[in-house]
DNA sequence: TCAATTTATGATATTAACATGATAAAGACA
DNA sequence: TGTCTTTATCATGTTAATATCATAAATTGA
């Protein structure tokens, strides 16, 4: 469903805003925590840092936390910089224009289940998640 | 959403059943119609065979045609050869083992998407998407 | 039979995603 | 200041998806 990149975005997220005190995190920790390649993810989070849901910092005391409180990160927001998620999943048959107006034979059943996929996207946020993970189901 | 390829197997079998009376259809005007690259389109075509979706035939009067009448052929059948779409949207964070036991932090908002998505694979016809195109909103 | 036409198949090429490795730049602190 | 630790960046390698090319095998019909 997401790419590798973006799943590996996710969790390192989520791996943060579980540990929301105010230290930072390095990526050492978290690769080997979350078994992602090191240098790898340390891509992923420059570019989280870049997208505004990071911060990071240099030097000793250095590492990565949540730019943006955890009640208000969508997790739209985190795979975007990776996943073009609302374009892709506009038309099932990859038409550029398929709309209402212009539908291809899937839209009229299809919309309703991509506008279900997007929606959980925009607007979800990573408190939620955090706060179902405390209390399984 | 879908690889290039189920998005190109999709396509071509919505081709063929449009056009479902007995004859059949060659690759290369298939490929042409729908501006797919032709031999690529003649490996789907062949694994589409394989998996008993199409029907082909060699020789002077060949091509291909649906083995399955459009009413009784789901969109997870030409999806599923080249796309495990239940594998991939099981968990969000790619967890091998997410079930509602031993739950990642997304699970349970997460199941519904995908239990929508995989439901909508599994129970749309292409007659249906047929129906749809002739009668657009 | 044989030529024409079609799908089937194997080899190879291209591209983007995924990943690794080495070095530079910045920050902390003795 | 100088050293250590961290992120930032650049160069390169690997792999799978996508695509192309050439040839084989099957079928039709003159």
């Amino acid at each position: 469903m997401l790419s590798q990149t973006a799943e590996y975005a996710l969790r390192a997220v989520l791996y943060l805003a579980e540990r929301a005190d105010d230290r930072t995190v390095r990526v050492g920790e978290m690769a080997q925590a979350l078994r992602i390649p090191r240098n790898y993810l340390s891509k992923i989070l420059h570019r989280l840092a870049r997208a505004g849901v990071l911060t990071s910092t240099r030097g000793k005391t250095g590492g990565f936390q949540l730019a943006v409180p955890a009640d208000r990160l969508r997790l739209s927001e985190i795979v975007a910089p990776f996943d073009r998620i609302d374009e892709r999943r506009r038309c099932l048959l990859g038409r550029p224009q398929c709309n209402d107006r212009t539908a291809c034979a899937a839209h009229s059943r299809w919309k309703d289940v991509a506008d279900t996929v997007a929606t959980f996207f925009r607007e979800t946020t990573v408190a939620e998640l955090l706060s179902d993970a405390a209390v399984p189901a």
